[in-house]
DNA sequence: GCGACAG
DNA sequence: ATCTTGTCGC
């Protein structure tokens, strides 16, 4: 797996260890608005959804999306240089103020405990929840996900239709995770504000790209 | 060297 | 994630 000329990987591992230092595990209450975010890939463009969810309501109340151009490959444990930036873009262009944000990957369940949730959530300071369809690192025992090195635990499986590896992502305790989950998963196997973010991410890559800007982003 | 490996 | 036909089941 090639990383870009220049990049250096031990550095890289070395900004994970710090930022996951400033990972905060605190309970949240009154959970009212809940954000999910994707990204959906068509060949070197990504395009990426969120959407605002209304748990009393039951229903998506926003939608923020941006369109870039992919900057970095997937390479298992730094799924965040990927993601992390189309991400942001899309969480910007919500208006409504939000409470905890669902991330299609791993919080703290990672080797340098900084995954994709984790990242965006000390990045941006705000509460985030990370939600993965498989594992990335740690060892299951009974619905726990634990450290193998130091027998904390990082994370606990949730069953919605199929398993879900859920972890803490940032001001939020694995508990306060794992319930949230657990009470928005609805028709599919992914949390609801997930799967409208999903849909609305691969609505976006069906039409046609417009003209990039020297970010290398374009209007959605 | 071997196996594991989010999206 | 994406590529990609048919096929099994409600």
């Amino acid at each position: 797996m090639i990383v870009p000329r220049g990049f250096d990987i031990e550095l890289a591992r070395r900004v994970q260890r710090r930022l996951a230092e400033r990972v905060v595990q605190i309970p949240l209450r009154d959970v009212q608005y809940v954000v999910g975010v994707d990204v959906a890939y068509k060949g070197d463009v990504a395009f990426s959804a969120a959407v605002v969810y209304s748990v009393n309501e039951g229903r998506p109340l926003e939608y923020g999306c941006s369109i870039n151009k992919v900057v970095f490959p997937y390479v298992p444990t730094l799924l965040s240089f990927r993601e992390l930036m189309p991400i942001v873009r899309a969480l910007r262009k919500i208006k409504t103020k939000f409470d905890v944000v669902l991330v299609d990957g791993q919080g703290i369940a990672h080797p340098y405990k900084l995954g994709l949730a984790a990242h965006l959530g000390v990045a941006l300071g705000i509460a985030s929840i990370g939600v993965a369809k498989s594992k990335l690192y740690g060892e299951i025992r009974g619905n726990l996900i634990q450290d193998p090195r130091t027998g904390e635990v990082i994370g606990a499986l949730v069953i919605c239709r199929r398993p879900l590896y859920v972890s803490v992502g940032n001001m939020v305790t694995l508990d306060d995770a794992v319930n949230i989950v657990r009470s928005l998963c609805k028709t599919s196997s992914m949390p609801e504000p997930l799967l409208l973010a999903h849909n609305k991410a691969n609505e976006l890559k069906r039409r046609q790209p417009a003209e990039f800007d020297k970010w290398g982003e374009a209007p959605c």
